[in-house]
DNA sequence: GCTCCCGCCTCCCGTTGCGTGAGGGTCAAG
DNA sequence: CTTGACCCTCACGCAACGGGAGGCGGGAGC
């Protein structure tokens, strides 16, 4: 079984030029060349460049793969099982960057400013234990997501503008709530957490009572939002997140 | 709110040459400079630059985002959406190359040539569609892999000849059977099915009765594993699935 | 006021992983 | 025996920075 270099090119979707690239410095050479010079390429040397290219599709430099490939005792299986953690780390990591992404546009609808740092923080090296967790308990999903995606979509300015305003009329009443001393667990308390739940509900995505307590949780968790909260009064977000829960309970 | 180079870096983590060379091509100029030439960055500037860097990461070449930071009417909301999907796109695509690699090592275990086709087919463009809902179907989640992979990883050379040497008998047994004309229902097909759900447990993993039929639908559905059965008698592949199957229902 | 060191500046060459010809031989088919 | 598809070997080009040289700026400690 021999193959001409346009022959293991089609089928290995890479160019001519980059199978002579690869001879060049000498990490696939074919096993041999036709009278006429023409190279000729076997099944070891496919082998070879499948393991290869999985390797470059991972980002590894050619250097190292080189390494990689005529350091051990020739098995294949190594390659395939350390391909696969990396695949999923990659794959763990990407979610990750679904779950800022998300961060980032559930804190556009709160009109969060972000810190420079905070911004980046996405696509740095973080604790990979840390943010892995986060982003499971984030949202647990992408669901609502979705849904929020793809009605805020088609919202104007004007859309834009009415939301914020119910937004700040609800936070206004709230504030005044919470001045007044009335308990976190009171009719009123739990009415205004209602309310902050349709809002949700009807804005950006269905948000029934478990999710609601989710996102309550998350205010106090996080210290984005927190300071979001702590900003309309000083220990406003533990007042929401019991009111929150408080009404979650009594409507089960 | 003014930023220096070395900030800005430090905060979006890249280097201070890379923020040099976005300035070089235009596509990210500071929006001053101190009276001694420093570059100033400003908000607007980090907020610029994270779009950039998101945009990066997901592989486009600079030029093309300049296109699109330059080309609409400015709002961050669309990069976002855009983002996410690509990402998930991503994701979606990674995942079905663990599933090949999966795939390929299953195959090992059942020592299966490849074709050159074959071989490549993990990193082409396919139908996204199609692929997607097989990486569903095939595992359905990576446990079994997993397990398979923590096991193998010890298995000597002996090992996995003995292995194989298993195999093969069994692989003689059933040919036997099957040239002896008894049905793929009775007692003998099924007990050889049993053996060879016990074979995958010994070797790889736990392979309960559910997911066993589901291998044995892989082995009719999918062409490359057939082909390794229809190899030992032309129609062993539907024959063993419903001794399989025969076997789980009665079991059960 | 002076010094010291860190951070910033502007060239400018180097590297990786190919893309893209130019100029010319090869091979199977008609 | 020509035509078209393939193959060969140079050889230059390009993106996206890396990294160093050589030289100013600036603030903090003496």
């Amino acid at each position: 079984m021999a193959y001409t270099v346009g022959q293991v090119a089609r089928a290995a979707r890479v160019t001519v030029r980059t199978l002579h690239h690869y001879d060049e410095i000498g990490l696939l050479s074919p096993s041999g060349r036709s009278p006429a010079g023409y190279r000729r390429y076997d099944d070891a040397d496919l082998e070879r460049l499948q393991v290869i290219r999985a390797y470059r599709e991972l980002g590894f430099p050619l250097e190292e793969i080189a390494e990689i490939l005529d350091d051990p005792g020739g098995d294949r299986l190594p390659h395939l099982r350390r391909q696969h953690e990396l695949l999923t780390g990659r794959i763990g990591k990407l979610q990750e960057m679904v779950a800022a992404i998300e961060f980032a546009m559930e804190a556009r609808k709160l009109d969060i400013q972000l810190t420079p740092e905070e911004r980046f923080e996405v696509f740095g090296d973080f604790d990979p234990d840390e943010h892995a967790e986060e982003a499971e308990r984030r949202w647990g999903g992408t669901e609502a997501y979705r849904q929020s995606a793809e009605r805020t979509a088609r919202y104007s300015k004007e859309d834009w503008q009415r939301n914020k305003a119910e937004n700040e009329d609800w936070a206004r009443r709230i504030g005044a709530l919470f001045d007044s001393g009335a308990p976190a667990d009171g009719a009123e308390a739990m009415a205004l957490a209602e309310e902050h739940r349709q809002l949700i509900t009807r804005w950006f995505y269905d948000c029934p009572y478990e999710m609601h307590t989710c996102l309550a949780d998350m205010y106090v968790a996080d210290p984005r939002f927190t300071a979001y909260f702590e900003k309309i009064r000083p220990g406003l977000a533990a007042y929401l997140n019991e009111a929150i829960h408080a009404n979650a309970i009594s409507r089960a």
